[in-house]
DNA sequence: AAAAATATGTCAGCTTCGTTGACGCATTTT
DNA sequence: AAAATGCGTCAACGAAGCTGACATATTTTT
């Protein structure tokens, strides 16, 4: 064979067009989410950072104030994560006073989940700058805008 | 001090009620964000599974099969990761035979990144069941609603 | 009353993917 | 000739996920 042909063949393999939006895939929007959620999550992590947290902190300290009373197992369910992983974080959060657990008063296997007033500040203080990064990305939008971003985002979870 | 008021102190330090939208913090977006961004980041993981690769490996195929010829710099830049965390993922791609690296034609240290066929399908295969949910998730949404939900998106991007 | 199931906690070990710091090599720029 | 740049690599570490096994308290079922 030929030294040329055998250089062609080696090009061959290697693609040099780019991948765009064609078909049906839409790679414009997979790289939007991509490139929005990876800044979103940033913002928190300054915070964080100063209280010895990460992010598996920040959202069990939100949901836990978003819904108190939320037992062990919500949690799991919520954060799609298994309580050997979450036990560590968990464990920590109460532990520096963050928030505590109450035997539930039916139930007393369950441990409901409360936020102490410090873990209420910790949750506003960490919410603030991703609410204020929203509010920006929805500048001068109409509230017919702002409704058709809330389906979106909500047609885009797993039903369940 | 009475015993009842021992109690309620105590209890005074659990905040038992939601923290909702209020003031100027959106809870609501920001939990649409986690939620949607956590089911969308999972459709590719099976696929993953199987490869033997992660979601970092996912994320350098798609980037090197959408701008062919960019550089490890470039990729570094988009990425906002370390070399040396670049460096394990990139590695066994090239190994693997789905990238392939080139020196620069001008600036000879660079080094550019190319797809193989393999590449491309590997990352066309990943971006599908995305593509899928996305589609989904704009059911029966005009050009208009599609490109409002876009100008958000990009709009939660920190500007460079 | 005894047995089974459930909710939670915990021990041990592993994997992925990020980090910092240091250094080497080839190449380009000054 | 010296300095800066692009990239690769070694070593050590940390955060946060995983599986599997087992313990304890409590509730439900038999």
């Amino acid at each position: 064979m030929p030294r040329q042909m055998s250089q062609n063949a080696a090009k061959m393999e290697l693609l040099e067009t780019p991948m765009r939006n064609a078909g049906s895939i839409d790679f414009e929007v997979i790289e939007l989410l991509f490139f929005a959620y990876r800044d979103f999550v940033s913002d928190p992590d300054q915070i964080l950072v100063k209280s010895g947290f990460g992010r598996a902190h920040h959202r069990v300290v939100h949901f836990v104030n978003r819904e108190p009373g939320m037992t062990v197992a919500d949690l799991l369910e919520t954060l799609q994560i298994t309580k050997q992983s979450l036990a560590r974080v968990l464990k920590q959060l109460i532990d520096s006073g963050y928030i505590r657990q109450v035997a539930g008063p039916e139930d007393r296997r369950q441990r409901k989940l409360y936020p102490t007033r410090a873990g209420r500040d910790l949750a506003l203080a960490l919410a603030e700058p991703q609410s204020r990064r929203i509010e920006r990305a929805f500048e001068g939008a109409s509230e017919a805008t702002r409704e058709s971003v809330k389906r979106f985002l909500r047609g885009m979870q797993t039903e369940k």
